[in-house]
DNA sequence: GGGCCCATGTAATTAGTTACATGATTAT
DNA sequence: ATAATCATGTAACTAATTACATGGGCCC
């Protein structure tokens, strides 16, 4: 499943162009799916060229034309094939937390620092991202509530996890003062929600 | 933060081989990271050209022969160099989140086939890999004690929302029976943990 | 005047996956 | 005998990112 297929599922519900399909990924895949116009326009075209969409240029007053792509009957055809076809991954690729568990090579002011921004981002994508699409939530599909539902709860466990265990972890990590046996084993329970 | 870095990183607790620290991966960073030996033969290769590692062929009894890897002084600084220096990214990318979203245009038992895929997928990552490292906990930094607890807390979080949301969502799908809209309430509230 | 939004696109580069190639030993 | 584990590597390919290139309109 690559760029094409999320063009021709975003293009299955309205016609659009490439410019505002980069503008709905980012409202509604970002915590699941990025891509880029340089990934988003290539893939447009491949996709007329093989016929499963096709495209209109639209002119707009005050605006630069655009070219309006719609999806054809090919194009549903070969979109539910794929999805049906290709067993979906689900991959987390996570600088963060390889930074963390080389935390102990690092000085403790950057891993404070790595975590404060980490929950920062967390908290901007719960706080302003998702509550963008509650405000919305009448007009979606099942699937999409199901969506932002594990997204929603995804980033409150982060949340959580980190506000939880940032205090004991930062400690650990300073090897001037010893730590006392007892917090250390507080912190392997705490581990544990 | 590539490859390279991961390499780097594992070398930095104790010299391995290639296969050896494709081993530590699968073991450890399974949960958010992964690499092939395609990516890894390479960069130990480049490593080593660039002074970052050493290499030694070790002959073994009734085994191939191995190339075991260690960091230099050059090494340990880049690696802290690098670590410090790119503000880490958390990247997720899920096929599956994309494929519940386009949920309407599939029929339901494909999305119950991914949906309970998926739940086995994540609970054997939680109880299989995740449980084996729980067995070492005490020989564990607190960076990696904070990846695992990490990795168990999100795994966990998935499996409870799947597991909740599971039933409503795929009533929901069904375009059969006209679904009570008290009910559809019913699955906005759930959705709200 | 500066910066952002709208709007499209290409080229070079990066990075990683997959498949291939080899081969001994060990366990079932 | 057959599969799995140990062990290393390359070549072709795929896919996406980043940077570049262009240009008008709008808002402060």
């Amino acid at each position: 499943m690559d760029v094409k297929t999320l063009c021709l599922g975003v293009l299955a519900t309205e016609d659009r162009s490439g410019y505002e399909i980069k503008k709905t990924l980012e409202e509604r895949f970002r915590h699941f799916f990025r891509a880029g116009y340089g990934s988003i326009y290539p893939a447009l075209k491949e996709l007329e060229r093989s016929g499963l969409v096709v495209c209109e240029a639209v002119e707009q007053q005050r605006r630069p034309a655009k070219k309006v792509y719609r999806i054809t009957d090919a194009g549903r055809r070969t979109l539910e094939e794929v999805l049906v076809a290709e067993d979906p991954r689900h991959v987390v690729r996570s600088e963060f937390l390889v930074l963390m568990y080389f935390a102990h090579l690092l000085p403790a002011e950057r891993v404070t620092q790595v975590i404060d921004a980490m929950t920062a981002e967390f908290d901007r994508i719960l706080n302003a991202d998702l509550e963008a699409l509650e405000q919305v939530y009448d007009t979606l599909t099942p699937g999409q509530r199901f969506a932002l539902g594990y997204g929603r709860t995804m980033l409150t466990a982060a949340l959580g996890y980190l506000h939880r265990q940032r205090g004991g972890f930062l400690r650990e990590l300073q090897p001037t003062e010893a730590v006392d046996p007892e917090l250390r084993n507080g912190g392997l329970a705490a581990a544990g929600d």
